[in-house]
DNA sequence: TCGATGAATGGGAACGTTCCCATCATAGGT
DNA sequence: ACCTATGATGGGAACGTTCCCATTCATCGA
């Protein structure tokens, strides 16, 4: 079984030092003569020769690695933010780690240990929990770090992700617009995850603004809550001095429209007659019959920024503010939001 | 900006030798006293300390990495596999290096050098072309590697997959017996992933022992070419000599499920009537009006068979034939293959 | 009592790179 | 012609770990 070879092997094959192969291959070859060059690539492919990235790191803590911490691997907004990651890493010859959390801050911890110890150049962080002790002796031994989505308490680090605000803003104003005019808001536990504060948030002060009368629901057990939840908000007398006002959902991600759908199915309710709207574009959102509406995150370039933020070092020590980068949706319209009465 | 510490400086503030303390965290404690072993702990705590995975690797060649090869990253499919080799994993200490190729030989190849590079322990691969002779040559060097759902022409490796002629079998069963006579079986170009093609030809032997009319439209175009396809399926006279008999689609995987229900909606065919059966279950599946039925694949299994089959070295040359483990699918029977004519 | 056995520990070389520094031409300014 | 800058090249130490071997010391059977 044949050894891969060395550095070592490619300079005595092309009659060079090891140091010009290295030169050679760590992107310095205008500093070797093109003879010299000839003869070490043709010594490399006569080999097989590949730099040994673990030989690498160790000198010079050149990993060429990027660590990513996705909180839910199986969310597909996570999958396509990783997507854009995985393209801006290639594009710098940086190999991506990737560490699903399944939401337990625990593995959090630990897969954030098990990065530190491979070395990564930089983390991209989509967390769980809060992990702010790990993170600040990572950011103190200078590691780049760049929060995807969720903010984190006391850490001090760039973050990318949705405007959060201009999400619920436009999703108001769309439903505003197509005539619904009492809103319930369906969200996951907000305490955790910050952009779901964010929304909550905003989503209650929005309301008043544009004359709607709404209120939450936070779905922190089963479907079948849910589900009487949103039937109780359905089939409640209207608010006093109002009419019959139709009557509308809106989801806080992806997952939550998943639940929400299944529920109005089950309660017969028609889609549009009641409006229902999410945050996150998925597949099959355009399948259901009348189509849902919703705001689609530009998810790959939120990758692309995640990766451009960790690497672009800050020039000065004030500079060393944490940016935020917030990105725009895109509201895809479709029959969930209209009344065809 | 404090550095991490390094195993010399564990093992002086220790008052111990570096030996010692390797020893320590590479788990042969048992060889070393307890009093040193305490002494050990207390020092590592105090400096927090953790072995650095770049020098692990290169000494020993214990990088402790596996590395994964997903031809789409966007495939729910791939990422529930993903999930399940992800933990199985985790349950050995093993990190995950996952490269996605986007469906791209080229990408592929470039990548599998970077997981050489990275002297992963072992490959799990999930190919998109045909790159036998990088692998081949992998293989040579002694890197264990697993075929995930396609096979590949000349390597000698494990597969680990779907039964996929069970799978067939299973949904040539059901629909015969919900009463379809006539199938359109839809596919991907099938020349290039082996999985297309057993389930293809499968599909064409298994027709004839049911007394069931059959053909196969593979989509290489537009989603409006697959359309029209299906169109003529549905409004062309019926086979001569038998009345005018239950027509149903078979989807070949979720991608081709999600356009077929897309053809299906823009043709106004009601579901049922006309049949609808995928292979890979999605979260939607269930949501399209009276239930699309699928057959699921036991993603987790799969995915942590992947690993076992990794670690699991052949004890002897004769041994190392290549194994396959094929997996069972699971009928989910819902309204989109229940005639209630 | 003595060498053999074995367990606990430590010293030092290797792993494959990078990078600092030294060397050696060659050219340019005086 | 000499001294110095400049550019190409090579030698060797380091990076943090593992692992082979040596050492020490106690135990044990004869």
């Amino acid at each position: 079984m044949p050894r891969r070879a060395t550095i070592i092997e490619v300079a005595r094959e092309a009659g060079v030092s090891k140091t010009s192969v290295s030169r050679y291959f760590s992107g310095e070859r205008d500093k070797l003569s093109p003879a010299l060059c000839e003869r070490i690539a043709a010594a490399a492919l006569r080999l097989d020769y590949r730099p040994n990235q673990m030989a690498r790191g160790l000198k010079g803590g050149r990993s060429r690695l990027i660590g990513m911490l996705v909180a839910d691997i199986r969310n597909p907004f996570s999958v396509a933010v990783m997507h854009g990651v995985e393209r801006a890493c290639r594009e710098r010859g940086l190999a991506l780690l990737v560490c699903n959390t399944d939401n337990d801050p625990e593995l959090e911890r630990t897969h954030l240990g098990l990065m530190a110890a491979y070395q990564v150049e930089g983390l991209i962080i989509n967390a769980s929990g809060s992990p702010d002790a790990e993170l600040q002796a990572l950011t103190d031994q200078g590691m780049p770090l760049v929060l995807l989505d969720r903010e984190l308490g006391t850490v001090q680090a760039d973050l990318v992700g949705l405007d959060n605000a201009r999400a619920i803003d436009l999703a108001l104003d769309h439903l505003a617009e197509q005539g619904y005019g009492e809103l319930l808001y369906l969200s996951e536990p907000p305490e955790r995850a910050s952009p779901r504060r964010k929304r909550l948030t905003r989503f209650q002060e929005g309301l008043a603004a544009r004359r709607l009368a709404g209120e939450a629901y936070t779905m922190s057990g089963s479907d079948e809550e849910m589900q009487r939840a949103i039937e109780a908000f359905l089939t409640r007398s209207a608010h006093k001095g109002s009419g019959d006002v139709p009557r509308a959902l809106l989801c806080a991600n992806g997952a939550v429209t998943l639940a929400a759908t299944r529920a109005m199915q089950r309660l017969g309710a028609r889609l549009g007659k009641t409006g229902l709207m999410g945050i996150d574009e998925l597949d099959w959102c355009a399948l259901i019959d009348p189509g849902i509406t919703t705001l689609a995150q530009p998810t790959e370039a939120i990758g692309q920024q995640a990766v451009a933020s960790l690497l672009a070092k800050p020039n000065s020590q004030a500079d060393a503010k944490a940016r935020q980068h917030r990105f725009e949706p895109k509201l895809i319209a479709r029959g969930s939001t209209r009344l065809t009465g």
